[in-house]
DNA sequence: AAAAGGGTCAACCGCAACCGC
DNA sequence: AGCGGTTGCGGTTGACCCTTT
């Protein structure tokens, strides 16, 4: 393995550059371009490494650079970029003109990564979280309604309590599916079937699933209607959707992954069968669940989600 | 006005892939 | 095939700037 440049000289100047110095790099790579890179420093007068000067032009001095502020289209792109390449920069980097890997990198950590951590979308996976903080943050929403129930007998606006409401409701289906998407407590239900029962239920609105993490369905719906979590997971799926009708120049076969994968049982090669068995295991779901709640002590909630039985099962599309 | 804290981003470091001998 | 040199990539650091207290 060829030894970093950069570690044998302690002569070598680190640390910002001066403006003397990008210019004597732009004067010499102007007139014999960059060629080796090990060599240039010292052709160019420059007390530098070799690796420091290259990553100084190429993410600073190269004159077909794109500065400033990142438009929504590139947040977008490069979202979902991500969601298929993960942190390959510098392959994400060839989709955005003079971008650079470093540039997106610095975008993604410092904008990005946030911006998705509020929605509740993990920056990694592109799905609902699963974190403790985050099962905190949403259990704090549960009790939404209550606190606003108290508030309310000092006048709390109507339209705020709904949301609250509307919040909670969602916090509430969020943290199901997070449940059932771990794994852990119930392997053996299926969560599509599941959350489609969940929505009967509920009489939800499909974006109102979406918007709590479920789908799948690769391409996400129109959005709905206000609360916080609404419009935050709305901005990024409205995000998504452009980019997908948007970008054509992701290769081909790197569709984009569901926010929330699908279960092995519909999975199948056989779309058909994939249908049927999640059909069929809707009566084995409940009786699952059914065992959950009994066993719960005070799942009242879960309790009169689960109580309109599921009979007569109508086909429920997103 | 000053200190503390947080955010941003250029630059560095270490590793791995690539290439030529 | 194996070795050494070079380049590219992704993670991390630290200086600088802005905001808050």
């Amino acid at each position: 393995m060829g030894r970093s440049p950069s570690s044998d000289d302690s002569n070598l100047k680190k640390g910002p550059w001066t403006p003397e110095e990008d210019q004597k790099l732009i004067d010499y790579i102007n007139k014999n371009g960059c060629g080796s890179w090990r060599a240039l420093p010292k052709l160019a007068g420059l007390n530098r490494c070799g690796k420091s000067c290259r990553l100084r032009w190429t993410n600073y001095l190269r004159p077909d650079i794109k500065r400033g502020k990142f438009s929504e289209d590139e947040e977008r792109l490069i979202i979902n970029l991500h969601s298929v390449l993960g942190n390959k920069w510098s392959r994400i980097a060839t989709h955005l003109p003079g971008r650079t890997d470093n540039e997106i990198k610095n975008f993604w950590n410092t904008h990005i990564r946030k911006k998705l951590l509020q929605m509740g979308i993990d920056p990694t996976t592109h799905k609902p979280r699963t974190d403790l903080n985050h099962l905190l943050s949403l259990s704090q929403l549960l009790f939404a309604p209550q606190i606003s129930n108290l508030i309310s007998l000092n006048s709390l606006d109507t339209a705020l309590k709904l949301q609250a409401d509307h919040a909670a409701q969602l916090a509430k289906i969020q943290l199901l599916l997070q449940i059932i998407n771990t794994n852990t407590l119930l392997p053996n239900i299926d969560s599509t079937a599941a959350a489609a029962a969940l929505l009967r239920s509920q009489n939800l609105q499909p974006f109102d699933a979406q918007a709590s993490g479920i789908s799948n369905n690769q391409t996400p719906l129109p959005p709905s209607n206000s609360s916080a979590i609404n419009e935050n997971s709305k901005a990024y799926f409205d995000m998504r959707n452009k980019s997908l009708s948007g970008s054509s120049d992701v290769e081909a076969g790197n569709s984009l992954p569901a926010l929330v994968s699908e279960s092995p049982e519909t999975c199948t090669n056989d779309n058909n069968q994939g249908e049927t068995q999640a059909n069929t295991n809707d009566s084995s779901i409940f009786e699952a669940w059914q065992k959950f709640m009994d066993d719960e002590p005070s799942g009242t909630y879960w309790k009169d989600v689960l109580d309109l039985t599921p009979s007569s099962p109508s086909p429920v599309s997103w």
